[in-house]
DNA sequence: CGTCGGTCGTAC
DNA sequence: GACGTACGACCGACGT
């Protein structure tokens, strides 16, 4: 059923002045607003998205007077003039329209009403249906069997005749006899005065018109509408010429110059990124197919060979593994896309699973062809996230070798502040290309189809630009790196990095599974008692985990006060520190801890560690991650085994069950109150040093500095609160939290940071001098040059600006401290024999495994390597323990 | 049934 | 409102 064609007539003042206000404030990269803009672009996206219009016009008015103000010269006259920062918006607007596919159309003397009005009319007449897309009650009058209004608020509220009677009280004829009487004050049309949106309906609906109403004025009953209208009878008239939508207004004849034809891509992206709108920019990126590529599949020896040879000829490639998810393993490799030139790029597919592919390529002749180049330092590899690929050829016994550029890596350093950056996100700013997204090509969901399930010919062109664009974008990011003084960083620390980290985890640690099922039951038992203990305290079940079901027992039911609300949504608070709070008051709180200490271990670490156990080499390997902690940090997941317990007894069990292999040990090597001396070289602070090259206990000279000699104090607990001091100042604490966390006044906890700044005076210039330097060039850097932006110091709003500043002190610290760390790693990788690995890294600590008897000389050298890897002004020292397991060797 | 934000808790 | 950097388990609301 072939419906009507639908002309839809956009009322483009209305929709930007409403886009204005919708929207928040938003400023492009050069700072202008671009919110009504946005707005603007959101709704006329959505509307062809939706409504798939055959033809579309948007009206717009001009600057400068209209028949209305020959009318009456005070039409509008009391209207505030348009805010400047739309009126700046407003050629935009324009260029948005025209950009996406969408004609504007104006004409001097008129409002976009009326030539909205005009084409309507004229285009109903040739057939076509008509929808005007407003929120202006005005053209209620212009309604018909052919012609509606489509309000794109919200969801979107359409009107034909019989919505408008619901919504305005009467039929669309009789809309502008209605306004006439009514008035409208925010285009200073007078109306009768007296006579408001219910006095004109009534009137209207009883007289059929405002001609025939104002012919029997005299006769009215009211004599508030009589005198009313036989007054101003000649102000209604005026009016409603005024409110009147014009249908006369000279316009193109041809609905066909209002033809849909899609968005002008190149427009719209050269728009929205002047704009900066990134998210919508992708859309109408163009793609490298469209700039012509050279993309091949290999489908014989032939070809496999004369690839390597090309390789060779040209020393450098794109290259990119593609594989199934999940975990590296031997049979997951799906094929090899190599580039050795911009827009050219090989595929080479791998026989498997008995599928039926393009080519007859059986694995071993592939890597024995290709391994050979691969493994060539000659041959330079450009790749997103060579480290993968590392560890995917690994599984074939192929060492890559020769890395030029980690596109990942390189476009992390320029901006840390961002989520890891992918290929498309680095393609799409370096080179201008929309690469293919593996969703695009495997579709996403569950069901999605793994890349071994599909044709070479379907993963021929995503494969080949995933080897390609890193390729390209290289040239790009390297230039970058110079100019924002980063090659240093990335030659001399993150790039060596990739490969360091590749082989320890290869290597991965082992774990014992039997004494991890072991304590599994003991918890698990401990956890059902305890449940038995808590639903009696309650007098219910219900689920301990829950807080929200939790916070009902604890505050509803049992009454106790609430002691904090939660960040977000305000809910009462059941964090641990509440709970020990509440444990004086009744037993449950003590309970609940407990249980969550116990569930916390048994989830997170003692079941979950197990499972990561990969079956070929029978150890866990995580992954640290070099693009996702913005002070240069690594991170690790899958497991995280940065964040196995040691403050418990219980937790430290855990750390029991990472052992070294037979007959070797475990060495772990870590540095001494690292930040501390960060912090020391860096604000050069006298006293600070001196206390680190004497080798004192810098928490118990803290305490001395700030608690004095006379606190009364036991010793223990006064270098405890010294140490929380002394760390407090790294992350920008406040007196606030401070007080919180050493169980004293605000005021007392205030007068100890004082008395901090004052026993180490060069630390609190040195603070301030970080954020005022990073308020001034917009970002903050290391030691080594690693650095971080913080537009966030420019914030208008307190909260968020107090934020970047924490951040903005916390970051050469944390981050000089990680810079030391990578160089002692890189540094061992050299002079380690490969029989004692690095397996491990967590912030200021390396665990290495040895065989027992070269231990000591590995211990030596770890020592050794940790604290020449940094020229401090304070010594740097390393505690060095070794031991069958992770938690003795810690000593 | 999958996604996602919120809360909580572990590490340095 | 109030401590920097991470990861992840679990819940529960929400959308398909």
């Amino acid at each position: 059923m072939p419906s009507t064609p639908r002309l839809f007539l956009i009322d483009g003042n209305s929709q930007m002045y409403r886009a204005y206000h919708a929207i928040r404030a938003l400023t492009g990269p050069d700072g202008r607003s671009t919110n009504a803009v946005y707005g603007f672009v959101t709704m006329l996206r959505k509307l062809i998205a939706v409504e798939q219009p055959e033809l579309i016009a948007a009206a717009f008015d001009l600057r400068g007077p209209t028949f209305r103000h020959e009318l009456a010269d005070d039409y509008k006259a009391n209207r505030r003039p348009m805010p400047e920062d739309l009126v700046e918006q407003v050629p935009w607007v324009h260029e948005a329209c025209e950009a996406l596919g969408v004609p504007i159309v104006t004409r001097k003397g008129f409002e976009a009403d009326d030539v909205i009005g005009t084409i309507a009319v004229k285009a109903a007449a040739t057939g076509l249906d008509v929808v005007m897309v407003t929120g202006d009650k005005d053209f209620f009058q212009l309604v018909n069997d052919q012609v509606t209004i489509f309000n794109p608020r919200d969801d979107g509220i359409w009107y034909d005749a019989t919505g408008v009677q619901e919504k305005f009280g009467v039929r669309p004829d009789q809309v502008v006899d209605v306004l006439a009487l009514m008035g409208d004050a925010s285009d200073n049309v007078k109306g009768v005065p007296g006579i408001g949106q219910k006095g004109a309906r009534e009137l209207v609906t009883e007289h059929g018109s405002l001609d025939r109403l104002l012919a029997t004025a005299a006769d009215l009953p009211k004599k508030k509408y009589r005198t009313a209208l036989t007054d101003h009878a000649d102000d209604a008239l005026q009016s409603r010429e005024l409110v009147r939508i014009r249908t006369d207004v000279p316009v193109p004849e041809d609905t066909e110059e209002y033809r849909y034809t899609g968005a002008d891509c190149e427009r719209c992206f050269r728009l929205f990124s002047d704009l900066g709108f990134k998210s919508l920019l992708r859309e109408y990126a163009p793609t490298v197919e469209t700039a012509a590529t050279n993309y091949r599949l290999v489908t014989d020896e032939t070809e496999l060979q004369a690839l390597a040879a090309s390789l060779r000829a040209a020393a450098r490639c794109g290259i990119h593994v593609l594989t199934v998810s999940g975990p590296p393993s031997a049979d997951g490799i799906v094929g090899l896309a190599l580039s050795s030139s911009a827009h050219t790029a090989s595929y080479v597919s791998l026989a498997r699973n008995g599928l039926a592919l393009g080519g007859n390529l059986d694995s071993e002749t592939i890597f024995s062809t290709l391994g050979p180049v691969l493994e060539d330092p000659q041959v330079r590899k450009t790749g997103h996230n060579l480290k993968r690929e590392m560890l995917w050829l690994a599984t074939k016994g192929i060492e890559l070798r020769g890395l030029e550029l980690d596109t990942m890596i390189a476009s992390y350093l320029l901006d840390a502040t961002r989520v890891t950056p992918t290929l498309e996100t680095v393609a799409l700013e370096q080179t201008g290309y929309q690469a293919q997204t593996s969703e695009t090509v495997r579709g996403k969901g569950p069901k999605a189809p793994d890349f071994d399930n599909l044709p070479p010919e379907q993963v021929l062109a995503y494969a080949c630009e995933r080897a390609d664009l890193p390729l390209q974008a290289a040239a790009h990011l390297t230039t970058q790196l110079d100019e924002e003084g980063l090659r240093n960083l990335y030659n001399k620390f993150e790039h060596p990095l990739v490969s360091v980290l590749a082989h320890i985890e290869q290597t991965g640690v082992r774990i014992d599974t039997d004494a991890l099922a072991v304590q599994s039951q003991r918890m698990d038992k401990e956890l059902s008692d305890l449940q038995t203990d808590i639903f009696d305290l309650a007098g219910e079940e219900f689920n301990v985990n829950s807080p929200r079901q939790l916070s009902t027992i604890l505050f509803d039911k049992l009454a106790l006060p609430v002691r904090k609300k939660t960040g977000k949504t305000r809910a009462a608070s059941t964090s641990a520190a509440v709970l020990e709070d509440l444990a004086e008051r009744h037993e449950l709180p003590r309970m609940i801890v407990k249980w969550r200490a116990i569930q916390k271990l048994k989830g997170t670490y003692v079941d979950a560690l197990p499972q990561l156990v990969r079956p070929s080499t029978g150890r866990v390997h995580t992954s640290f991650n070099q693009a996702v902690a913005a002070t240069g940090r690594l991170s690790s997941s899958e497991p995280n085994l940065q964040n196995i317990p040691i403050r418990t007894a219980q937790g430290r069990e855990i750390r029991r069950t990472f052992i070294a292999r037979e007959g070797h040990v475990l060495i772990s090597a870590d540095y001494s109150q690292i930040e501390l001396r960060v912090l020391a070289h860096l604000s050069a602070d006298p006293t600070l040093i001196e206390a680190f090259v004497r080798g004192d206990d810098i928490h118990n000279q803290t305490a001395e500095r700030v608690f004095g000699r006379n606190s009364g104090l036991e010793p223990h607990e006064l270098r405890r609160r010294a140490k929380i001091i002394n760390y407090a100042l790294l992350y920008g604490k406040t007196a606030f939290t401070l007080s919180r966390d050493i169980g004293v006044p605000p005021k007392d906890a205030q007068a100890f940071i004082d008395a901090y700044f004052e026993g180490y005076p060069s630390v609190r210039g040195f603070l301030e001098a970080v954020v005022e330097q990073a308020r001034e060039s917009g970002e903050v850097r290391t030691m080594f040059g690693r650095r971080r932006l913080v537009p966030d110091l420019r914030s208008r709003n307190g909260q968020v600006r107090a934020a970047a500043e924490r951040a903005t002190v916390n970051m050469p610290i944390q981050g000089t401290s990680a810079d030391i760390l990578k160089r002692a790693m890189i540094d061992l990788a050299d002079q380690l024999p490969p029989s004692a690995p690095t397996i491990l890294t967590v912030h200021d600590e390396l665990v290495l495994e040895a065989p027992a008897d070269q231990a000591d000389a590995v211990a030596t050298l770890v020592r050794d390597r940790m604290t020449q890897a940094a020229d401090l002004a304070v010594p740097l020292t390393v505690d060095v323990g070794i031991g069958p397991n992770w938690m003795e060797a810690k000593g």
